[in-house]
DNA sequence: CGACCGCCTTGACCTTGGTCAAGACCCTCC
DNA sequence: GGAGGGTCTTGACCAAGGTCAAGGCGGTCG
């Protein structure tokens, strides 16, 4: 048994997510009415793509991705959440005949809180001002899925991953920055919807061209600059 | 000089766009009053990728791509517009500061209506109601661009193509069904991500193996289940 | 009528990244 | 310490689709 949270503690949390950040106290208890704490195991499947979507999701721990199957059973990862990150909420706009458009499985265990559909839909009736939080969380989803898929069809593998370099490496550091990476290799090939023997093959590509120091899932960037020229665009764009 | 319309065909105009069909006629009386009418050549830009975005858009006549370019100037084409469509009404929630994440250009001559920015978040906070219907039509797109990155990355280009064609083939209609297509195959091209020398040699393959008959822009589907079959998913998926 | 232009088609070749297979490395558990 | 398992790496090979180049097939315009 764990120490029971103070509902202040609960709310601090809740708050990490873009979606409830601007939420005052009162909206907020009407939320956690509804709300049901779950855990999964790691490789445990939270939802399928196709199921009736009654739910959405708020990631407390762990890690989850987001994925669709191919015809061959291959998985390309949409998403990959972390701790912190709402997710499935846009579905609760579909309406009750909407269905998850992705499969949900948990890479490491995870906790999360669920909300029920129908009690989310009637908080927000009473208060419409959440929606216009909803609705610039959501413009910013469509904008990171056009970039997703602007650079899926116009720009090469080492693109990809120099590109998801770039945009990890922690702020504030001028020289010899160093990436931690988080979620194994694996998984960030798919993401990039790459092979695994392909990611290996670039950053040794890289290691060998001198821009990059690999010690397992320790990355040493030499020299960001060469990084940032490599994937460029020559055009403002 | 054009004859006026009168207010009724104006609002039957509008409501041929999923966002504006639940609108009432007041509050379709309030978005008519920011509306602009603007007129484009085919080939002309309406706006570019990076630019603050204070409009958004209602598409009556013609054709527009929405794009991305890529490091060497080759366009990546995110949708493709017909009249009756909404455009860009994403990026209004992204605050003043958003810009346009897409380059957007008459395909032929086009007619548009605009709306402003301010006007429109003003009309949504006197009618919260329409924020529902918006919230509804993003998780749609949402939906879309999902299914996109999925074919873009778990197919491979017959199984865009003829996944293209059977979305296109008119309802109703049993046997060897008659695709007129709208646009260039080039831009078809683009919107699959492939080169259009490479929809011109699947084009051919499908055609040698008897399954659609191809006479410039009309293509008669010869088998229909068998096409379904190239791109049947063995498991339900 | 014939030159020209845009768009599509076809062919030859090449690059990218996927597949298959073998082994390296690392960690845990006995 | 050693066996076993997961993950990552490396190599050899292959297939899909991109690139380059040439030509066909209407249209329009002078």
């Amino acid at each position: 048994m764990m120490t029971p949270m103070t509902t202040d503690e609960r709310f601090g949390e809740l708050r990490r997510a873009h979606l409830f950040a601007e939420l005052t106290d009162e909206q907020l208890g009407m939320l956690a009415r509804g709300m049901h704490e779950i855990a999964l195991e790691a490789g445990q499947t939270l939802f399928r793509h196709g199921e009736p979507a009654e739910r959405f999701f708020f990631l407390r721990e762990g890690l989850v991705k987001l994925f669709r199957l191919g015809p061959d059973g291959s998985e390309k990862i949409i998403e990959i959440i972390k701790p912190g990150e709402t997710f499935a909420e846009a579905v609760m706009f579909m309406g009750l005949k909407g269905r998850y458009p992705v499969n949900a499985e948990a890479v490491s265990d995870a906790r999360l809180w669920t909300f029920n559909q129908k009690n989310f839909l009637e908080m927000l009736r009473q208060a419409p001002d959440i929606a216009f939080g909803l609705l610039a969380s959501m413009s910013r989803r469509l904008h990171m899925l056009v970039n997703q898929i602007e650079s899926l069809t116009l720009q090469n593998a080492t693109y990809r991953l120099v590109t998801y370099l770039l945009e990890h490496i922690p702020s504030g550091v001028k020289t010899s920055p160093e990436i931690q990476l988080t979620t194994p290799k694996s998984v960030i090939a798919s993401r990039l919807a790459i092979q695994p023997e392909t990611l290996s093959r670039i950053l040794a590509r890289l290691r060998q061209g001198g821009l990059i120091e690999v010690d397992g899932p320790r990355i040493t960037i030499r020299d960001v600059s060469a990084l940032r020229r490599l994937v460029q665009t020559p055009e403002g764009g």
